[in-house]
DNA sequence: AAGACATATTCTTGTCAGGGAATATAGAAC
DNA sequence: GTTCTATATTCCCTGACAAGAATATGTCTT
């Protein structure tokens, strides 16, 4: 968890992340995507994949990189444990007037 | 979302708002607790309220700091983003040998 | 008023993480 | 084999950041 957050917490990693939603990448790849040099790129990876946010497998001299979900849904279950706050409705009010007067994002379907 | 992820990417910061979750508290409960020192304390407190992740309230001369949900509220939309990754069938099975094994090791054969 | 209490801020110092450049490793193609 | 391509690793340097100690700010109590 905490290497999860630490690993997400840099501009260039989280790029990658996002970069990898859209499925599997060589190094290259990405490093010419994101205008970063190809070491930062590798560097970057070894910290996420240490993370185990990804994993590669070799295609003869490249190294294809995907996401691993793992971390992620352990992040999502944190969180869960967050959501009451937004969610029970003695906080509905709160959360409304800030996102009228800050303009937040959706949010979606009301469970439990 | 950066300032969020780069807030909670330390460990006390990290168990500060772990504290905030069950209500709000002023420094010293929180220092007192989580055997910190006070300024060191304060000085979390300022960079997670620059994140917008607490907010306090005066009373006397104490501050009541509390969670605010925002930010933790965008951090869920974001995830659900990638949510696709393990919720999707294709990946299900994937996972779940994951979680079993609760060892890291690497593996193979990601689609699209 | 003075002192006690709660919190914030400053300053310093040591550590660590990320960028750059160069180099190493490994495989492919010739 | 040698060369080209793709990636990883090393070394150095600098900037950021967190802890510690001391101090400042502010508020309550008497």
């Amino acid at each position: 968890m905490m290497a999860t957050l630490r690993a997400l917490a840099e501009p260039s990693r989280f790029q990658i992340v996002e970069l990898l939603r859209d499925g599997p990448r060589p190094v290259g790849d990405m490093a010419q995507r994101l205008r970063l040099r190809q070491p930062q790129v590798s560097k970057h990876l070894r910290v996420l994949g240490d993370a185990g946010l990804v994993e590669f497998r070799v295609d003869a001299q490249r190294r294809i990189y995907a996401l691993r979900p793992a971390p992620l849904q352990e992040l999502e279950v944190w969180l869960e444990r967050y959501r009451s706050l937004w969610e029970d409705n003695f906080q509905r009010l709160d959360t409304l007037l800030e996102e009228l007067k800050t303009g937040e994002k959706k949010r979606r379907g009301l469970r439990r």
